[in-house]
RNA sequence: GCGCCCGUAGCUCAGCUGGAUAGAGCGACUGACUACGAAUCAGUAGGCCGGAGGUUCGAAUCCUUCCGGGCGCACCA
């Protein structure tokens, strides 16, 4: 409702500035003022053309405002303040128009390509991969809504130095052979015990061997280390099958602990497909075509191919020591290159593909994988009008040369459609550490927060934190619902675990490092998940009791009138503000995709519930004794209801029957 | 040295791409359950928006500079 309101007065402001004064204003501000009683819409456009036409704000403002006249859903509009024009809203127009939805006013329809998650199959995922994931999902959630048609990746890289220093650790620490590594996946099966926690203590074990040694042996040992993760690139040899077994395993736990949040993906491409496929073949040829890599002959860089960084500011013909590499002296290529042939794949403009086959069974759909030799009937992936990686802030240099070598090739469409969604990192308080038992320096103590480290295995697992969250959870259920049954009551606790825990991630807007504290995640109250389900709750609740149903009520709402006596007046100013937020929703989804912002949806639905549980406490509504009144109530708690679930939806939060 | 991010209430964070009196949650203190269940609500206290200049009718928001913190700048991935 607000969005298309604020286009059509934007719309006309435009018109009316066109035709009066001969100004062309692309997009004229307007803006919802900080208070109701500055109406529900305003523009300061008055103030902006006083010294163009070099007249008095206040004048200018008049004459805008004589020349309105009139709008569909518009009461008037008013000079005030220094200059401002206000609108008002013919409000019993605007609750129809917030009753018959808000869902049209968005149509995008790109093909969008969202690339999250994206973890090292070697090891558990932690907090920092949640914050990723979630935003992610989330994010895709927000571009299916607005209309887009997504596909959503999750990269394996599961032939680096990761993967490899785990397969060091089971071959050489652990000693085991490729059939004992099988076995002992058989066996972690067996006993349900979680093949990513066993890799987190020994990858962690093994990062720490490379260092225990002599120089001597520490030098020996990095060998042993690069020999396996280059028999891990080749393939067709026994370490690169416990590779492939190892981080398979891993990566289906990944999609496991995911899928408890809600989280699914389309494809999984993998960086063995990107090798033995030869992306970077066809990319190096189209980037030596397009000059964008050039080969340099002298300097520190001398015999590698290599390409400008982007700003770079260097003359013609002399020496770029500064350039990126792209392949080495010795012929092989960097993470960077590889990464250029993959977004080049993701645009569709490799001129190669992938094989796929079936990898992992939803409720719903079939996420496939990538492999070198395929099944013959397969979605297609790639192509993408549009992308969008979800890659923590740190990695902004090397995104940056991707777009920047899409650029160069000519591909300039493409690189303004590729966003680098990036985040800042959860790290852990000093406090939160010490509680879980790691030895933290004096150093490390006086900071605000400690970075999470898989190699050191630093950090709280995934799983543990929804474990931990399920079984708070557990414990407010049990004190509140004692009449259910045992499933119902476990289904409540982790709906609201999964709430609180969405809701803590996507709380922070993105560039805002967050300090990970149980005591904060694990909170219920306030600005929180469990605060905007409870007041959907509560109005499932309302209507149980009053034994109607929201669609009923709407119904029955449309029947009545005259509703101009409920929505004006001090003290149904609440109730109006309340039906207000409801017909913001699109805008505000606009606004998230717009600044890639998740937040902002957050916020909204908080507002939402926060405005619905004050009317709730002022408002009594199944004792209301005027029938069309009551109606009134209802509805409008059916709205709120509908909006609650709609927003929670695409933050992947449920509403619960009850809590 | 260069680049990016951050500095707003005791704590944790918003502040809609320059607008009207700077907001929320937590924590503290007061109060509200014989009502649609209090995982809730009402109220009080708490801020020179890191400092200093500038642009503008108008700055927490834009520019410059300084201070303080974080993260990047490999022939690693």
């Amino acid at each position: 409702m607000y969005l298309e309101l604020q286009k059509q007065l934007a719309g006309h402001l435009r018109s009316v500035l066109q035709s009066k004064y001969s100004i062309e204003i692309e997009n004229v501000p307007v803006e919802i003022p900080p208070d109701l009683k500055f109406g529900e819409l305003a523009t300061p456009i008055a103030l902006q053309l006083a010294r163009t036409l070099r007249k008095a704000p206040k004048v200018i403002a008049q004459e805008i405002v004589e020349a309105l006249g009139t709008l569909p859903g518009f009461a008037g509009f008013e000079v005030a303040g220094a200059g401002y024009i206000n609108a008002r809203l013919d409000r019993t127009a605007g609750v129809r128009a917030v009753v018959d939805g808000d869902g049209h006013s968005l149509d995008m329809q790109d093909h969008v390509l969202v690339e999250h998650t994206s973890i090292n199959p070697n090891k558990a995922a932690h907090i920092g991969h949640l914050r990723n994931a979630i935003l992610g999902d989330t994010f895709v959630r927000l571009l299916r809504a607005a209309g887009n048609q997504v596909d959503v990746q999750n990269y394996i890289d599961n032939t680096g130095v990761q993967v490899a220093d785990v397969v060091v650790g089971f071959l050489h620490l652990e000693g085991k052979s490729l059939a004992e590594v099988r076995r002992l996946l058989e066996e972690l099966k067996t006993s349900g015990e979680r093949v990513d926690y066993y890799c987190w203590d020994l990858y962690a074990r093994t990062s720490q061997w490379y260092e225990q040694g002599s120089a001597e042996e520490n030098a020996e040992r990095k060998k042993f280390r690069y020999a396996t993760l280059h028999e891990i690139e080749q393939g067709g040899n026994e370490t690169a099958e416990v590779a492939d077994l190892i981080s398979t395993a891993v990566l289906r736990r990944h999609l496991e602990t995911m899928l408890r949040l809600d989280i699914e993906y389309d494809f999984l491409p993998r960086e063995s497909e990107i090798l033995h496929l030869k992306f970077w073949d066809v990319a190096f040829e189209q980037l030596k075509q397009t000059g964008v890599l050039y080969f340099e002959t002298e300097g520190k860089n001398k015999g590698c191919w290599v390409m400008r960084r982007p700003g770079a500011e260097i003359a013609e013909g002399e020496l770029d020591e500064d350039a990126k590499v792209i392949v080495r002296s010795n012929g092989t290529v960097t993470y960077v290159g590889k990464d250029i042939a993959y977004h080049l794949w993701k645009f569709g403009l490799l001129g190669r593909d992938f094989g796929y086959k079936k990898f992992f069974k939803y409720p719903d759909h079939e996420c496939w994988i990538s492999t070198e030799h395929g099944e013959a009937e397969h979605p297609h992936f790639g192509g993408a009008t549009a992308i969008y990686n979800v890659i923590d802030s740190r990695q902004s240099d090397p995104q940056a040369n991707v777009i920047q070598a899409l650029r160069g090739m000519g591909h300039t469409a493409q690189a303004d459609h590729y966003t680098h969604f990036s985040y800042e990192m959860v790290a852990l308080t000093p406090r939160c550490a010490v509680d879980l038992g790691y030895t933290v320096s004096d150093e490390d103590l006086s900071r605000p927060y400690i970075e999470v480290s898989g190699r050191k295995g630093f950090g709280v697992k995934a799983d543990d934190l929804i474990d931990k969250l399920i079984a708070a959870t557990r414990e407010e259920v049990e004190k509140r619902q004692t009449s259910r049954e045992e499933a119902e009551r476990q289904k409540i606790a982790e709906q609201v675990a999964i709430g609180a825990l969405r809701y803590f991630m996507l709380k922070f807007t993105r560039n805002s490092v967050i300090a990970f504290d149980f005591k904060d995640a694990l909170s219920f109250e306030g600005e929180t998940g469990p605060y905007a389900q409870y007041a959907a709750v509560r109005i499932r609740n309302i209507f149980r009791k009053g034994g109607t149903t929201p669609k009923a009520e709407l119904a029955r709402l449309a029947e009545i009138d005259e509703l101009e006596s409920y929505l004006s007046g001090e003290e149904n100013e609440d109730i109006w503000a309340l039906w207000l937020r409801a017909g913001r929703r699109s805008l505000v989804l606009d606004q998230a995709i717009g600044a890639s912002e998740p937040a902002y949806l957050a916020k909204h639905v908080f507002q939402l519930a926060q405005e619905f549980n004050n009317f709730y406490h002022k408002h009594h509504i199944l004792t209301e004794e005027d029938p069309a009144k009551k109606t009134f109530l209802l509805a409008t708690a059916a709205v709120a209801l509908r909006e609650l679930m709609m927003v929670l939806g695409w933050l992947g939060i449920e509403t619960p029957e009850a809590m």
